[in-house]
RNA sequence: UGCCCGAUGGUGUAAUGGUAGCACAGCAGACUCUGAAUCUGCUUGUCUAGGUUCAAAUCCUAGUCGGGCAACCA
């Protein structure tokens, strides 16, 4: 991967003698699914111990039972792996390591560094006061260690109730850094926990958890997003003042991706109020979603890589993922032909009854990935944007006495519009070139339009689900009021198009171009009687393409 | 309001005191059996004001603007 201030730093740390090897770790929290800020964060992680040779664990932040679920568990090993990482034997998770941190806590404790707090909430919020202020000293801060240790005792015993008292680490409650001011490191929470069970009812605060986490598994560089800057002090003065081995924390900008949103609540509002069909909706920007939708993990890492690591918060514009998206789907995408919008023409020189079938290659840059063939017969389907009664200026493809290639086929000349009783165009007549069979004319003669087809005897309807961005506004988030209202109502249309036949064995997640349209994949609701496809991105088009 | 962080074309990023470069997007053209891909060219930028220096995007000072922090969430 790429270069960035933090591998400077790590450069440095490695030519100093600081550190001999690099570890490194993904810490999600169980408590939703993965999305394209964290596949940042993961490639990160994971490209920067592959890029020194170090390691990077996989490690589940699972301080707060009530939060969490494992039923999130298995789909981020899943998105983690799918991205192309691998955390090998370093698979963690906080609540192994909940003896220690008691320890470390107790430790605190009999230092006269820790003390147990029986004031609420919103009676401490007092205490801890405003920024440009100078806070107040709870009265427990001076109970005795004995007294402490004994409460301390009785929390994790389970002889209160959730809220009455928190331990919370004495450090300074006029410090310009609230996070100073006496943080809260463990809490009472009578609720089991997954991995635990009911062995505790005090859980330790991510703050005092999670410098200990790195600290054990031996973490040299704790690579976190901006908003933990302000908790770096508190990171620091955990481990100095147990003396432990300090790891050090580096912060970086989160991801935000233009018409989207990142917040996992906000996500989660979406699937719930069923805005979305679920987590996996190809209009998700999580990675399940992306998946589904025919993303490749390749053109995610690209993207990952393009946009850098830095301080400095950003709004990445989403035509740039879209870009790594179509830069790979080009290359591996065998082509087909599929239509959308289906206009019948009826070639009147053919004969009828007749068929014949066409070798076409399934990559025109790459005759390496071979042919496939596909049928060809009197009637056929063409794309009605493809026909124009009155063409405008640079208009190229069918029009009344206009000649176009049928791609791969043969030249066909527009002799006929049929209309309905409406005036709407039903049908078109067209004449063909015999001799220019498989697309040329013996005469040398140059076409410019090319449009594709497929048979309509032997096409096969297939739904298809044509996305587009979930929002109307560039930053929903950054909206008034509430960011549901910015939804684009027309993110997603259900057609049904044809398609050559060939397509019909699609399995899902089987990626195609559909030429002249878009990439599209098959989805997992497809079935043998039914196929589903995604249009994973549209092909780029030229402006002067006016329908 | 206190502390912390940041600011380079429309967007994302590089330049580590010495030619402001790359990618995306946009525009124009070439080529083309995909109006795709490919190729060529073009437009557009160092937040402001001072200072240090032979030389400043880079260092210093002040300001402006943007963001973060005031859960018994992570």
């Amino acid at each position: 991967m790429s270069s960035n201030f933090i591998h400077d730093i790590i450069d440095a740390d490695l030519a100093s003698g600081k550190h001999s090897e690099v570890v490194t770790r993904f810490p999600p929290e169980p408590n939703g699914y993965l999305h394209i800020g964290h596949a940042k964060a993961i490639c990160l992680d994971f490209g920067t111990a592959l890029k020194y040779g170090g390691r990077c664990h996989l490690r589940y932040d699972d301080t707060n039972p009530t939060a969490e679920d494992t039923e999130y568990v298995g789909a981020i090993e899943e998105d983690v792996r799918w991205l192309g990482f691998d955390w090998g034997k370093n698979l963690f998770w906080a609540s192994d390591y909940f003896d220690r941190m008691y320890e470390c806590a107790v430790e605190l404790i009999q230092m006269g560094k820790a003390y147990v707090c029986d004031l609420s909430v919103d009676a401490f919020k007092e205490y801890r006061g405003v920024p440009h202020l100078p806070g107040k000293e709870p009265a427990g801060r001076n109970r005795s260690i004995e007294e402490n240790l004994e409460l301390f005792e009785k929390m994790k015993a389970g002889e209160f109730a959730d809220g009455a008292y928190v331990l919370r680490a004495k450090i300074d409650m006029n410090s310009p850094n609230l996070h100073m001011r006496d943080p809260a490191i463990y809490r009472i929470k009578h609720a089991s926990h997954h991995n635990t069970g009911d062995k505790w009812c005090i859980y330790p605060m991510y703050d005092f958890a999670h410098c200990l986490e790195d600290s054990i598994e031996g973490v040299t560089h704790s690579l976190c997003t901006l908003e933990f800057e302000v908790h770096r002090p508190l990171y620091d003065w955990i481990l100095e003042t147990l003396s432990l081995y300090q790891p050090h924390q580096y912060e970086f900008a989160r991801l935000n991706l233009t018409y989207t949103i990142m917040s996992k609540r906000k996500l989660l509002e979406l699937v719930k109020e069923k805005l979305v069909s679920n987590w996996d909706d190809p209009r998700m920007p999580t990675i399940c979603g992306m998946r589904r939708r025919g993303y490749t993990p390749e053109a995610v890492r690209a993207f990952c890589t393009e946009i850098g690591i830095t301080k400095t918060e950003s709004l990445t514009d989403v035509a740039l993922l879209e870009h790594h998206v179509r830069t790979d789907l080009n290359e591996i995408a065998p082509r087909r032909m599929a239509v959308l919008d289906p206009l019948k023409v009826v070639i009147t020189t053919y004969p009828e009854g007749q068929s014949e079938e066409f070798e076409l290659p399934n990559h025109p840059q790459k005759p390496e990935t071979g042919t496939r063939t596909v049928p060809f017969a009197r009637e056929i389907f063409i794309e009605r944007d493809d026909f124009m009664e009155e063409p405008v200026k640079k208009f190229f493809r069918l029009a009344p006495g206009t000649e176009v290639r049928l791609r791969g086929a043969y030249l066909v000349t527009c002799t006929d519009v049929i209309k309905d009783a409406n005036g709407n165009i039903v049908e078109l007549h067209c004449t063909h070139d015999p001799d220019s069979r498989g697309g040329n004319a013996p005469d040398g003669r140059k076409v410019k339009g090319t449009i594709h087809w497929v048979s309509a005897q032997h096409g096969i309807k297939a739904e298809v689900r044509l996305y587009d961005r979930l929002f109307t506004s560039e930053n929903p988030a950054a909206e008034e009021g509430d960011f549901k209202d910015y939804l684009n109502p027309d993110s997603l249309k259900v057609i049904t198009g044809i398609i050559e036949p060939g397509l019909a064995s699609a399995n899902p997640g089987d990626k195609f171009q559909f030429e002249r349209i878009g990439y599209f994949c098959a989805d997992p609701d497809t079935t043998e009687s039914k196929p589903v496809f995604n249009r994973t991105v549209g092909l780029r088009e030229a402006a002067s393409k006016q329908a």
